[in-house]
RNA sequence: AGGCGCGUAGCUCAGUUGGUUAGAGCGCUACCUUGACACGGUAGAGGUCAGGAGUUCGAGUCUCCUCGUGCCUACCA
């Protein structure tokens, strides 16, 4: 006997449940298959299909938010409906160090208790840090949890873990090995207040209004000056040249010249004298034509030092404070420089303009100060470098397998983002200065300066056996190691089980904003690296293989309900768990599944979640009705077979489907086309269609129709016909098992919990997330039933229209005329039960004539009339009917004047025109009707 | 400065290769305490598909332009 379920659906009351009971009872793990034999492991070879994904791994720092939400909510669903449809399901969840976020996080918590991690040292700051993550970093996996992301989790890593520390260092000496991995000094983003260089993608344009100042430097020899240009004239304090285009003509005789450099007089010595050079860089058209070179301290004029052989001085600290002791201005904040530089540029009258000026600058992505550009040196990897072994660049093999079609992106538009990013790539600094983070394997030699970079901590230099060597202090770009982890994971680099079998993952789901900073890397290491290991045949592999996933869906962003973009400075961050809290879990996900259309950007709605709890409620109560069915069948004495539920979805040669009513041929017609239809849209990443699907059938289709006329075959009487009565309970619990293994993978919490209270105790598996997903071929259909099933249901619909025109009281039933083809006649008269209780009819009748008159209506199939003595509402009818014409008048003469075209008739297709001349006889036949019924009413 | 999207019912969005009278959910209106469900049922109202031009027998769908809007990329001092 089925449980009772309570009245009214309770999430918070089941979700919790089952989120633990899947993560206790481990139904999601996939173990390895390392050391199975292989017959064992290999039961049927190569006949599973398999589907492994990653989670992008969150911060240690994060929270969830309704963006981890929906990726979380898509992966779920594609995951469990390959798992359902008996794939080998492999999701592998994990978190990320996160070096700047999770330090800043730590040194916050240090400035509280009035410390800073200098005064720690290193090694206690990375204790620090290691406790924080201890204690908090687990925050987000837990709420994944209540997400029911079904994971394995036996598999979760941090990629700080040991061994993947170890392969990061691997990776690392491999492609320094390879002549890919270089040290060097260039200009890079510094960020003043993290301390630390940042990679050009961690850097956000902004536009701002700023000044253009205008600055005579003097000649040296006394006779006039030049004017140049700046944004930044605090820079100055750097110069080292002043470029010009060697085409001005303004300028082409001063080449050479040298200038006295304004305010750069130090420690007793006068200013500084620099020199006039050429060079292309120097744009005519932009300021005064001539501009000033500060190679430490600008990435355009660092370029130009190099092909003028110019030295760069650097004027600027760490924490961007002006560094030239003895100069007035050295210790100044680079803008209290600024202020301070152009009063005493006024001053000495060398101010020649200050302009407005629209100009664009970079922040540092993670705390928006005002990025620094500055020399120094730092590590780099040179993705279109061919290395030492042969072989394509990193860059090279990235754009290759995307291009060849080794990958796939859905939407396909980013495919275009993809390979115009990767074609203007330039080499990845992956050197940060911060304590937290996979410290760089290199050494450096006090004594002959060289470095030495190893897999293990050497004991003296490779390069002249000195025992002072000391390890580099920066660490990587976590970037670096989240590259890393497609095969990392899985074991790399040891060649493992699971690294043959699971990699290349097939899929990666995630937001456009880590395509670059995440995506693209995965493709170039993946690639790179991957091509060195063999098949699991021991075939050399290609570059097919070698791809860190085959398909990439990228999802949109999750915005609030008035389409602004989420964030903590508007305050209108949605926190996913409170919304959970308030609809539950199901509706929330069958809201961002329904919403999520590829390519469109998700306005969360409260209003939409409403509705899909009220979906929920509804599933919920359908449980309890057919629950109460299966009660009093059993007090009527008459059994159901658990063991046998599904087979009541196929005829068998006991019961052809030929001889079951109308509407279970037709309900298992619509339950096989809409498992259909949802394969189809999942396949494509169409969640949308998916849930549309589902929610249509399941609520239009088997709520409001099936489960009605069902109330009508469910008679437990004495003198009913126990067999069909059975048959008819057979089929609505076939019927609706099935519908909740369809919607499972969208709503997997209530799912489960009516599936086990339908099976009572004996279901046929531990979670209904290992039971089978509905195919369409599990299921007969047969479209005649289905068509004719949907005219019935016309019928009624017009039946139950005419009722409410002629004002029949809703509980009094009325008798109806029916006029049609034979075929549907009969129809009708055989499921005129059906009719009687849904239309409330008290009698069908069949004329032989057309019906026609306000107590009727047509359709191109029948003509339907409800005897009723009451009198109509004639304006109201009179306007209806007139609307009725009006739109028939302007289907028909649009189809005519489309038939009377030759053009028309000789281009078309057949079915076209076929199918027009069809509607334009039928729309003729309605037209005359409402002619003549709206004639009637005088 | 380049590149990519978007603009369809009051709101949020579908609409696959151009083909018959453009759909859904929510909201709205009227009626209904029918023994699963008022988080419900039934019936309805609501759109010159941003605007303009073009291609075509035929355009929400393809092309161009305009307007509005969002995003990404870029070293112009």
């Amino acid at each position: 006997m089925p449980q009772e379920l309570p009245k009214a659906y309770d999430p918070a009351a089941i979700e919790e449940k089952w989120a633990e009971y899947w993560v206790r009872e481990r139904l999601f793990d996939v173990p390895s298959s390392e050391g199975a034999s292989a017959s064992a492991s290999q039961a049927q070879p190569g006949e599973q299909a398999r589907f492994t994904m990653l989670l992008p791994p969150p911060n240690v720092t994060g929270r969830l938010h309704m963006g981890h939400m929906l990726n979380q909510t898509e992966m779920d669903i594609l995951t469990r409906w390959h798992r359902m449809r008996g794939d080998r399901s492999l999701w592998v969840p994990g978190t990320d160090h996160a070096g700047i976020a999770t330090q800043m996080m730590v040194e916050r918590q240090l400035a509280a208790e009035g410390a800073t991690r200098q005064e720690l040292g290193r090694s206690a700051f990375v204790e620090r840090v290691w406790q924080w993550r201890a204690h908090y970093g687990g925050a987000i996996l837990d709420q994944m949890k209540r997400l029911g992301a079904s994971v394995d989790w036996s598999r979760e890593y941090f990629t700080m873990d040991e061994d993947l520390s170890v392969a990061v260092k691997e990776a690392f000496v491999r492609l320094h090995e390879q002549g890919l991995i270089y040290r060097g000094a260039y200009i890079v983003n510094w960020c003043p207040r993290c301390q630390t260089a940042i990679s050009d993608l961690e850097v956000v344009h902004e536009e701002q209004q700023g000044k253009l100042y205008e600055i005579r430097y003097a000649f040296a020899d006394g006779f006039g000056s030049i004017t140049i240009a700046t944004t930044r004239p605090e820079t100055m304090l750097g110069d080292v040249a002043v470029a010009v285009n060697p085409s001005d003509e303004r300028y082409r005789d001063f080449i050479g010249k040298m200038l006295v450099l304004p305010l750069s007089a130090a420690n007793g010595k006068p200013n500084r004298e620099i020199p006039i050079i050429a060079d292309e860089w120097a744009n005519p058209e932009f300021g005064t034509g001539a501009v000033k070179v500060t190679p430490a301290h600008d990435p355009n004029d660092f370029a130009i030092g190099k092909r003028h052989g110019l030295p760069s001085p650097i004027i600027m600290d760490e924490t961007a404070h002006i560094a030239l002791p003895g100069s007035p201005y050295h210790g100044l904040d680079r803008y209290e420089a600024r202020v301070r530089i152009v009063s005493d540029l006024e001053a000495a009258g060398a101010l020649v303009a200050v302009k407005d000026h629209q100009l664009s600058i970079g922040k540092c992505d993670r705390c928006k100060t005002t990025v620094e550009p500055r020399l120094s040196t730092q590590w780099f990897v040179a993705v279109n470098k061919t290395p030492k072994g042969g072989g394509n660049s990193m860059a090279a093999n990235a754009i290759e397998a995307v291009k060849d079609g080794h990958i796939r992106f859905t939407p396909d538009q980013y495919r275009k983002t993809y390979e115009g990013w990767m074609n203007n790539i330039y080499d990845w600094c992956i050197s940060r200065q911060l304590w937290w983070g996979h410290r760089i394997p290199a050494w450096h030699c006090a004594a002959c300066k060289e470095t030495t970079v190893a897999r293990e901590t050497p004991t003296a230099c490779a390069h002249c056996g000195s025992a002072a060597i000391e390890q580099e202090t920066d660490v990587l770009d976590t970037w670096f190691s989240s590259g890393l982890l497609p095969f990392t994971v899985f074991g790399w680099p040891q060649r493992t089980a699971d690294l043959a079998e699971f990699y290349p993952t097939q899929l990666l789901v995630t937001g456009f904003d880590i395509l670059f900073f995440w995506v693209a890397r995965m493709v170039m290491l993946g690639c790179h690296f991957m091509l060195d290991e063999p098949m699991a045949d021991g075939s050399r592999r290609q570059l097919k293989d070698a791809v860190p996933f085959r398909e990439v869906y990228i999802h949109a962003l999750v915005r609030d309900a008035d389409r602004q973009k989420m964030s903590k400075t508007k305050g209108n961050v949605i926190d996913p768990i409170e919304i959970i809290g308030r609809f539950g879990t199901d509706a929330v996900r069958f809201t961002l599944a329904s919403m999520a259309s590829p390519g469109t950007d998700i306005a969360f709605s409260e209003a939409r979640t409403e509705g899909y709890r009220a979906f929920a409620n509804k599933i919920w109560n359908s449980a309890r009705f057919v629950f109460m069915q299966v009660e009093r069948a059993k007090e009527a004495g008459i059994a159901v077979d658990y063991a046998q539920i599904s087979s009541a979805l196929r005829s068998g040669a006991a019961a052809p489907l030929a001889d079951a009513p109308l509407e279970t041929r037709w309900i298992l017609t619509r339950l096989s086309n809409t498992a259909a239809n949802v394969n189809a849209a999942l396949g494509d990443y169409r969640f949308d269609e998916a849930a549309s699907h589902i929610y249509q059938f399941f609520w239009g289709e088997l709520c409001d129709w099936y489960l009605e006329i069902a109330k009508l075959r469910l008679d437990f009487g004495d003198e009913a016909d126990k067999a069909a009565t059975g048959a008819a309970l057979r089929t609505l619990l076939a019927v609706f098992e099935a519908s909740l293994r369809l919607l499972s993978p969208f709503m997997p919490f209530i799912t489960e919990e009516i599936w086990h209270a339908l099976y009572d105790g004996a279901a046929p598996a531990r979670s209904i997330a290992l039971a089978r997903f509905p195919q369409p071929a599990d299921m007969d259909a047969d479209g005649d039933a289905a068509r004719n099933m949907q005219t019935l249901q016309t019928l009624i619909v017009e039946i139950r229209a005419l009722r409410k025109e002629l004002g029949v009281p809703e509980k009094e039933a009325a008798p109806v005329v029916v006029h049609a083809p034979a075929a549907f006649a009969a129809v009708v008269a055989a499921n005129s039960g059906i009719a009687e209780r849904m239309a409330r009819v008290s009698a069908v009748s069949f004329s032989d004539a057309a019906l026609s008159g306000t107590s009727a209506r047509s359709t191109p199939q029948f003509d339907v009339a409800v005897t009723y003595e009451k009198q109509v509402d004639v304006p109201a009818e009179r306007e209806r009917l007139s609307k009725e014409i009006a739109k028939y008048e302007k289907g028909l003469s649009n189809s005519e004047r489309q038939l009377g075209n030759e053009a028309f008739l000789a281009k078309a297709p057949a079915n076209v025109v076929e199918g027009l001349k069809k509607q334009a006889a039928e729309t003729k036949a309605l037209l005359e009707k409402a002619r003549a019924a709206l004639d009637g009413l005088g």
